[in-house]
DNA sequence: ACATTAAGTGATT
DNA sequence: AATCACTTAATGT
């Protein structure tokens, strides 16, 4: 038990050390449990009951949205030192789950139990701002995410999609097919595919089978 | 060489 | 922008 708390202080320190101060530390390192998932598992299924919220060491997880009909539509990535704090109020409430999350590139992460939760947030300015600033920026990404789908065209969204996967993956050249690509945005692979040759003709993106080079693309 | 999976295309709604 | 039906190209065994 000793010798996994002071690994559990050690990847706090390495990955959240200008976040949370030495004391919030030492408690996140007793009460959290570290996990590994790997690429393709799901981290919480819709309708789910919350009991944990993880603290994202590395690795990527996709939060999607689903309807009846299984299909769905990706909201937003959670990566290195974020965690999900729309499932924090849920844990607060017990209330189920609203999304759905899905490990896209292999993650370590700490589980912390609700019950902590609430009270840290009163004894520790840190982790207050931690979360209300989570919560901040889960809310921006859902309004462009809005604005994505109410006011821009087909080939905006699909290049706002690749730009994006290209500032989280730190890499222009992206691995992923025309069909992963229509799951995400909820739309047909023909669709994407004529969308992608579009972009290609205009000198965008460069596109192979199941590769994708952003050539244009802009902070 | 063959089977499987990804991507391209015209026609239609 | 979506769907159908089909073709062509790339890749794995």
């Amino acid at each position: 038990m000793e010798k996994n708390t002071s690994f559990l202080k050690d990847q706090l320190h390495e990955h959240f050390d200008d976040i949370f101060e030495t004391r919030l530390i030492n408690e996140l390192a007793q009460t959290g449990i570290y996990k590994v998932y790997k690429k393709g598992e799901m981290l919480l299924d819709i309708g789910d009951e919350m009991t944990h919220i993880p603290l994202i060491l590395t690795g990527l997880v996709k939060v999607l949205r689903e309807d009846q009909h299984e299909d769905e539509i990706l909201l937003y990535f959670l990566e290195e030192q974020d965690t999900c704090a729309i499932s924090f109020v849920n844990c607060i409430n017990r209330k189920q789950s609203m999304f759905k999350g899905v490990v896209e590139r292999d993650i370590e992460a700490i589980f912390i139990p609700v019950e902590n939760i609430d009270s840290w947030l009163a004894k520790y300015k840190s982790w207050r701002h931690f979360i209300i600033d989570s919560y901040h920026f889960r809310l921006i990404e859902m309004v462009e995410s809005i604005d994505s789908l109410a006011f821009m065209k087909m080939s905006e969204r699909l290049l706002k999609y690749l730009t994006d996967k290209v500032k989280i993956s730190n890499n222009v050249d992206l691995e992923i097919t025309h069909q992963e690509i229509a799951n995400d945005m909820n739309s047909s692979r023909v669709v994407i595919t004529r969308v992608i040759k579009q972009l290609h003709d205009e000198g965008k993106i460069f596109s192979t089978r199941n590769k994708i080079k952003v050539l244009e693309f802009h902070e």
